[in-house]
DNA sequence: TTGAAAGCGATACCAA
DNA sequence: TTGGTATCGCTTTCAA
């Protein structure tokens, strides 16, 4: 008689029993540790796990009990971004902590590689899903929806989430940042970020942003949105461009950090004192600031918090916990010394 | 009769197949796809999976068909290191592309972690491991060898792998460096990076680079190991500890860049000139180095790419293709500016 | 405290 | 081209 069909070597709960003199059922409360059996059973099963070092095949477990996997899906748009690598560390901190799983997806910023990725995951019962962003394609939320899974959806705040949802207000951060500069004088700005398929956070904060600067009586000069990732070097190339289109402004707001620096660099390269001969400003007060010697102007966000209440959140509803649905990490405005001083009268 | 014991709402082959009119075998044959079914039978099933909103069960699959899951377990020691990040991306991509998921494992630098996780991941029969390090508990190799799955150690090379192995010879790359400084006149060199429980990549670098300016007659003054991560502002205050602590380098090397770069700015904050008064020396060629008005001293290690090789190997394996074993990826010399310039007699 | 039997949702194998 | 039946390794259920 074949004990296993693929006779993969594997050791079964039935062999583990069947050494141990006792029933598979015996042996299974055993491993389970419920109690329900004598001291006497339970070193000798234990004894005989040992023996045959026999590891459970969780895959027979989920199948056997219909509770799915202790995995949960995880979704990335890109990890050069150092912000999304912050939150994923967060979340996967969290996840085991709790003894759950993060089965990464990177979606590159496209909804239709995220609907796949989704079909997939779900295909394998996770235990839940973290989303980042808050738009996904048609069809992703009717698999979203009929899985009945827990949905947390990050970085974006999203009022009507699917599920639950942490992250912030990216249209009023880019505003506060806005009106901040124009409080400061700047009337004449730039921004230099990048683009994708979809509208995402960034494109939401120059909104937010381009609003206070009009509505402040300046203007938004020149939007530069390249076709690039989010980091130094085309934060340098970026600035260049901007400049050299000759919109000559008197403030660049970047996407973040990193193109912040990038910008500053180049800006030092060609002459420019900064913030005597223009404005820098970053977002996301990134680690790459902490040694600068003038403090970088920028807005501080909690991304490892950001994660880890994310992973709370889904834990939480998984161990049938009441959850706010919807949590604000908001952020700090940095003044710092990339822009000119206030204005003392 | 429950069609469902859980009653979860979710549809089952029997379901779309009663639906069909045919029987489960047939369903699952059309499913997947490979041939043996009339065209009409074809389109009925798939209209029915359609109608019904079918998901499959891919639990249920992998325990039948004892084939295992498609998911891929990494293990990285932290996301705040860039280079992590970046292998972790070329993993991604790859393993995406060949339909296999990521399940992370974040392990903190300790093998004790890791060899929970591993656990914790084998236990979900996973299709093979990709694991950071050359070094794991006993218990884990013991259970990696006894699971007969295809696993990839990254990072370090490594001679006598588990399995497989992609990397570079981190003594070696440390003690070109050595040699490299030792060349341009330096002497008396310092060392700022971080220090975990167990030996690492880092370690061995120090360790060939070490021996190489003992060997042309120099001296390392000072080896700083922070219990830090390896990020910007560790390489800021170590700078400032190292100098504090009297030893007077000429030069320092750098656990990687952006550790130099805090050092860069430490140096130019309290007015030393490099490469004139102090060398600084870093490590990996990271995105912030692209910027930077001089050329940062530096080893290139294509992360991106190690991470791809990495998952290609995995997956040729998988495939029953023949793989080499081991792979070195290599690394280049980046001279710079940031140290004195070559002689010229 | 223990065990026997029935199933979970798919696939493998063989027969029609 | 189809369908019946056994089976994967474990848990659930019920009875002893």
């Amino acid at each position: 008689m074949s004990e296993n069909r693929g006779g993969n070597g594997k050791v079964s709960l039935a062999e583990v029993a069947r050494a141990a003199g006792v029933s598979k059922m015996t042996a299974s409360r055993v491993l389970r540790g419920g109690g329900g059996y004598s001291e006497k059973t339970r070193a000798e099963v234990m004894a005989q796990v040992e023996r045959l070092g026999y590891v459970p095949n969780r895959i027979a477990t989920a199948f056997a009990s219909d509770q799915g996997t202790t995995f949960v899906g995880v979704s990335i748009p890109d990890l050069g971004n150092e912000a999304f690598a912050r939150v994923l560390e967060g979340i996967g901190d969290k996840l085991g902590l709790h003894g759950y799983q993060t089965v990464l997806g990177l979606t590159r910023h496209t909804l239709a590689e995220e609907e796949d990725w989704i079909r997939t995951v779900l295909s394998w019962r996770p235990a839940g899903l973290i989303l980042t962003g808050r738009s996904h394609s048609p069809r992703a939320v009717e698999m979203l929806r009929s899985s009945g899974l827990p949905v947390v959806e990050i970085w974006d705040l999203n009022s009507s989430p699917l599920d639950m949802c942490v992250g912030l207000d990216h249209y009023d951060c880019g505003f506060e940042m806005g009106r901040f500069l124009v409080g400061r004088g700047y009337r004449r700005v730039g921004y230099v970020g990048t683009s994708h398929d979809t509208a995402n956070a960034a494109t939401a904060r120059l909104e937010g942003f381009a609003k206070a600067v009009t509505d402040g009586g300046g203007t938004v000069a020149r939007q530069l949105c390249l076709h690039d990732t989010a980091t130094f070097y085309p934060g340098y190339y970026g600035t260049e461009q901007l400049l050299a289109s000759g919109c000559e402004p008197e403030c660049v707001f970047y996407q973040n950090d990193s193109m912040a620096f990038g910008g500053l660099q180049y800006c030092q390269r060609i002459g420019l004192h900064v913030p005597g001969d223009i404005g820098i400003v970053g977002w996301g007060d990134m680690p790459v600031a902490s040694v600068l010697s003038h403090r970088l102007t920028s807005m501080h966000v909690s991304t490892l918090k950001l994660g880890r209440v994310a992973a709370e959140m889904l834990v939480g509803r998984l161990s049938g916990e009441p959850v706010e649905p919807v949590r604000d990490v908001g952020y700090a405005l940095i003044p710092g010394s990339t822009i000119r001083p206030e204005r003392v009268d």
